[in-house]
Formats: structure tokens, sequence, C-alpha cells
DNA sequence: TCGAATAACTAAG
DNA sequence: TCTTAGTTATTCG
């Protein structure tokens, strides 16, 4: 499987690295993160990605191009054969006093207790599947964040999209990072300042866009989710599928017990 | 200036 | 407060 070729290649690359020494001008941030990140035999590899460190107030944001196109390839491939999502009343939201399906599909798999709660739905998680857990673990190396949930949407076109939110930060173990993997599709991404929305902000703050790529890594990290909102707004013309995995600490504890069967 | 896409806003419970 | 759809305003090409 080409994940294995993807640690090796990370391997060499870190191996080139340390006996150039590079490195020395990291921010304190991404020092922290380079820190974490170490694979089996303790070697960094922090160094050999490109990182792309994108800061506002209060907004603290880490992405790169983690996997190439070949490797982020087959792992579409390898998640649209093995993926299982929601459908029926869990993939519906009410609105204004009727059922509509949620404009995209979305599922959840985790450790076993694990619930997440989407507009009044409290849905399990699914037991971990190997195409899952791999790129887990290659995010926990990474990190050094055990991650023990991961959220699934996907997109079938430009047209599935959604709407500007917040991460629930109760469910989420505090100052862990949100990890976000992208497959497929390249989507526009936004963050807006809770102050700066709607017709009752408080004042302006510009918002903050990128672009989401095929095998790119989103690191939301702590205060963000607190303060900014973000989205994945509709992109008529885009016609191929996107599917992204949000990886999370949850605190078992603060899970919401279950009231619906999957 | 037109038409389409995008952005902003509003609606119930 | 959170969710999306529908309407209207604005921007883009």
């Amino acid at each position: 499987m080409s994940l294995d070729r993807f640690v090796n290649r990370l391997k060499r690359k870190c191996r080139d690295q340390d006996s150039e020494g590079e490195n020395q001008a990291k921010s304190a941030k991404q020092a922290s993160v380079s820190s974490a990140v170490t694979v089996n035999g303790g070697i960094s590899r922090a160094g050999s990605l490109a990182w792309k460190e994108i800061r506002a107030e209060n907004l603290d944001l880490d992405y790169v191009r983690l996997f190439t196109k070949s490797e982020a390839d087959s792992i579409l491939q390898d998640l649209e054969k093995s993926v299982t999502y929601n459908t029926g009343q869990l993939a519906r939201v009410m609105m204004f006093g009727k059922w509509v399906d949620i404009p995209r599909k979305q599922t959840a798999y985790g450790e076993e207790g694990l619930t997440y709660t989407f507009s009044g739905n409290t849905v399990p998680a699914r037991p971990w599947i190997p195409s899952l857990t791999r790129i887990r673990d290659i995010l926990t190396s990474l990190t050094g964040v055990h991650f023990n949930f991961v959220l699934v949407n996907r997109y079938k076109d430009g047209c599935d999209y959604m709407g500007e939110h917040k991460d629930d930060e109760k469910d989420l173990s505090p100052d862990c990072p949100i990890a976000s993997l992208s497959f497929g599709q390249p989507r526009d991404f936004y963050f807006k300042h809770q102050d700066s929305r709607g017709k009752n902000a408080t004042r302006t703050v510009e918002r903050v866009s990128l672009v989401l790529e095929h095998g790119g890594l989103l690191l939301m990290k702590a205060p963000t989710n607190q303060y900014w909102y973000h989205a994945l707004p509709q992109r008529k013309r885009l016609g191929q599928v996107r599917v992204n995995l949000t990886f999370r600490k949850m605190n078992p504890a603060m899970c919401k017990p279950l009231k619906t069967e999957l």
C-alpha cells in the first residue's frame, strides 16, 4: 500500500535534512509541532514537509500538502470503496418545521462509545476500518495527538457544501488540534470571525480563505475554534467528488448518550 | 450591461 | 444557538 511508501519517503527525506542541519529559523509554534513529530526510531520528519502557517487574531492554522497525487488518489479510491455513509433520518436536519437532507454525505468512525451530535441527532461512531486507521496512525505520529474519532464528509460535486459553523468544543479535548484531510476535488474553505458575522456584527474582521487540495492537511489549533466559524461554500462549476476526514480527539465523558440506532 | 455565480441575510423552533 | 433554503443584493466575467 502506498502509505508504507509514504512513511519511508518521509524517513529518507528526514535523514537527508538532518544531515544538512536545517530548520533553525522556525517559529515557536512551528517548533512545538516539529518536536512532536517523530516516527519509529525517533526520526523527525516535520522538516521535510512544506508547512504553511496561517495566522490572524486568535486564529492558528497549519496547512501542508501531505500526500503526493498518486498517494492521495489511492487513498480516495480506498475510502470510496470502504466508507459507509449515514442515510435516512441520520442524514436529515429539521428546518422550519420540515426535515431536509443535509447537502452532503456524512458519517463517523472512532472508538467504541463515542458519539457526535448534529442538529439534534446523536450518531454513534462506527468501528474503525483499516483505510482510516492507517491515516489516523500517520496523523498521530505526525502531530503527537492520539485521535480517537473521525468525521467523514463527502461532497459529490460543487453543489454540496457545509454552512458556517464552529466545531462543538464541549465534546472535544481542549487544546488538541483538529486535523482535516482532503481528497479529491480541491475546494475553497473560509474562516469568518464571530464578531463580524451577520447584520449584528460588532466590527469588521477580514475573512481568511484557503484552498483545500487533494492530499492536503489542515491543522486547526486552539483557540481558532472558539472565535472563528468555518464553511465550505458552494462552487457550482466544480463537478468532482471531495471526501474530507476530520480527525478529532473526543472526550468520551462529554459525549451525549445514544438515542438512535445506526 | 447581461446572466450567472457568489455573498448576505432571513426564516422556526 | 444551530441547521439549510430561498430571496435579494452584489460581484464577476
